[in-house]
RNA sequence: GGUCCGUUCGUCUAGGGGUUAGGACAUCAGAUUUUCAUUCUGGUAACACGGGUUCGAUUCCCGUACGGACUACCA
């Protein structure tokens, strides 16, 4: 395949969600296969929208996943600037040209004016209220209007807008390439606002004269696209670029976990799970939305559970590393059908990549959490990652099933208390703590054997007394494996924990 | 309402005119294990429905149902 340019385009109005992330790396996937260009171009035309940050964090957000953009925003580019807000001038010629050439007319006409237009349809009992071939002849227009007035209205700054005179009675068919071929009746299309009335263009006319401009390729976007799609061919038809329109692919949605509408930013938290990569603050409601990394999952877990929302190999394989993933995707192998969102299968993926990390950088996220008045060498971190990584879901679960090692047991599992504590424990590890004081250097081979050499001596068996051994030296009843959480805790550290638990643990 | 898109185990999906409809997650059971987890083995579980086409449809076609998207001077 010939290297295709291809672009993500969010707009800045919040955090960017998951299903954003998905359609990001779906782009940068495609380019990357065909060594192509990954362009990352804001969409700002909605000036009410604005949400400071948002910007930032979609550029933190991509940074974070490994999705490395190539033209944009940072990296500058041969078609620069890459903000729409920066390029509002250059929009208005092909509105203009439009206009010229008789495909786009300005309109006057107020909200209230729009507003009436729809409910006097409604009363009459039409099937639909748009401003259309069929009613724009009704309106406040220079279709409608004298030239004479038209222009000086205009002189005099009426607000106007510009729209698209969309022909009535058209079959404007498009190839989609995950949906084959499709058909929609230009009747059905409405008369779109291509300049709104501050003088930034929509989304439409944006997103076609940059496209043309950028060079773009291939449009890989959100299903949510599809029924405007034949809009954009039109566009491109009457802007006489209709031999360089870019291919379309239509994705499909990522729909809520209980099927009912696509994910959307509100189900954030409220679901018990992330749909941000990173944690967001609303600067207005001053809402915090968690995001996955402080969610403890892996950016390349979370791609490749993405990946696979939507996508599939068609293999058995389905561990993929980012490489793999440029290998392995093809346009033609993504579904039709919306993907239900499931943490479950998320979860899986992390754990199956925390549990492939080296010890070495898993030792990082456990220094991370550590509370500052602990300090840790990166060995021991490591050494504690690895007695911890098969039993981990998540980055923070180093932390937390690992505080033992840090902080010796102020209280004990209650359970094994009663089950497990009885006279037999109790003589078995005082003779097991003071065997052990003498020995320098432990290692789980040697607490091991020393144990089994104390209990045997006094005819135990150490399987009654290992869940003592365990509350004593951890406080919990369940845990890492005990020998090697010993030798990581040392010799004075284990025989001191046994001491005190003797000391402590009554048994009525 | 209209237009468009979709529909294989609970979930993500493979498959495709003749298959014991495959895998993964989840779930259940068993095994291993010093606990829990991991791991291993096994089980439950799906072609939305109705018509065609065909010797034969889950697969192709048409309907219906259901779901979703869109229907803004939002993207």
């Amino acid at each position: 395949m010939r290297p295709v340019r291809v672009r993500f385009a969010p707009s800045p109005t919040g955090a960017l969600h998951i299903g954003g992330v998905r359609t990001a790396l779906y782009n940068y996937l495609l380019a990357r296969k065909t060594n192509g260009t990954m362009i990352l171009r804001i969409e700002d035309t909605d000036q009410t929208r604005f949400v400071p940050g948002a910007e930032e964090y979609i550029l933190q957000s991509l940074a974070w996943v490994g999705i490395k953009i190539d033209e944009g925003l940072k990296e500058g580019g041969p078609h620069a600037p890459y903000r729409q807000s920066e390029r509002k001038a250059l929009y208005k010629q092909y509105a203009q040209k439009l206009i010229a050439e008789g495909n786009a007319y300005y309109a006057f006409d107020t909200e209230e004016e729009l507003e009436a237009m729809r409910t006097r349809l409604k009363a009459t009992g039409s099937v639909s209220q748009q401003y259309s071939a069929t009613t724009r002849m009704m309106m406040n227009n220079s279709l409608t209007l004298p030239e004479a007035e038209v222009k000086q209205k205009l002189e005099k700054g009426i607000p106007y807008v510009i729209r698209l005179k969309v022909p009535d009675a058209e079959e404007i068919q498009l190839q989609d390439l995950i949906r084959g071929e499709v058909k929609v009746h230009s009747s059905q299309i409405d008369d779109k606002v291509l300049m709104k009335s501050d003088g930034m263009p929509t989304y439409h006319l944006a997103n076609v004269v940059d496209d043309y401009l950028m060079k773009i390729t291939h449009v890989i976007r959100g299903e949510e696209w599809l029924p405007s799609a034949p809009l954009h061919v039109l566009l491109y038809r009457f802007l006489g670029w209709e031999t360089q329109m870019p291919q379309f692919a239509h994705l499909p949605l990522l729909l809520k976990p209980d099927g009912n509408g696509k994910l959307s930013k509100r189900d954030a938290d409220q679901m018990g799970f992330p749909i941000f990569p990173l944690n967001w603050k609303d600067p207005k409601s001053g809402e915090l939305a968690k995001g996955f990394r402080e969610s403890g999952y892996l950016p390349d877990a979370l791609l490749n559970f993405l990946a696979f929302l939507g996508w599939n190999p068609g293999t058995e394989q389905e561990l993929f590393s980012m490489k793999e993933l440029i290998q392995a995707f093809t346009i033609e192998r993504i579904g039709k059908a919306g993907a239900r969102f499931d943490i479950h299968k998320a979860q899986w993926f992390n754990q199956q990549y925390l549990k492939a990390k080296p010890n070495e950088d898993l030792a990082a996220y456990l220094l991370n959490a550590l509370p500052k008045e602990i300090s840790c060498s990166k060995e021991k971190a490591a050494k504690i990652c690895g007695v911890l990584k098969e039993r981990v879901t998540f980055t923070q679960d180093f932390w937390q099933q690992g505080k033992f090692f840090f902080e010796a047991p102020t209280s004990y599992d209650d359970q094994v208390i009663t089950k497990k504590w009885n006279d037999e424990a109790v003589k078995v590890l005082t003779a097991y703590a003071r065997a052990l004081s003498g020995i320098k250097d432990l290692t789980a081979e040697l607490a091991k054997s020393t144990l089994e050499n104390v209990a045997s001596n006094l005819g135990i068996g150490t399987g009654k007394i290992l869940q003592a051994l365990r509350v004593s030296v951890t406080g919990g009843a369940s845990g890492p494996d005990l020998m090697r959480s010993m030798e990581i805790l040392g010799c004075t550290e284990v025989v001191s924990r046994i001491e005190y638990a003797l000391k402590t643990i009554k048994k009525v």
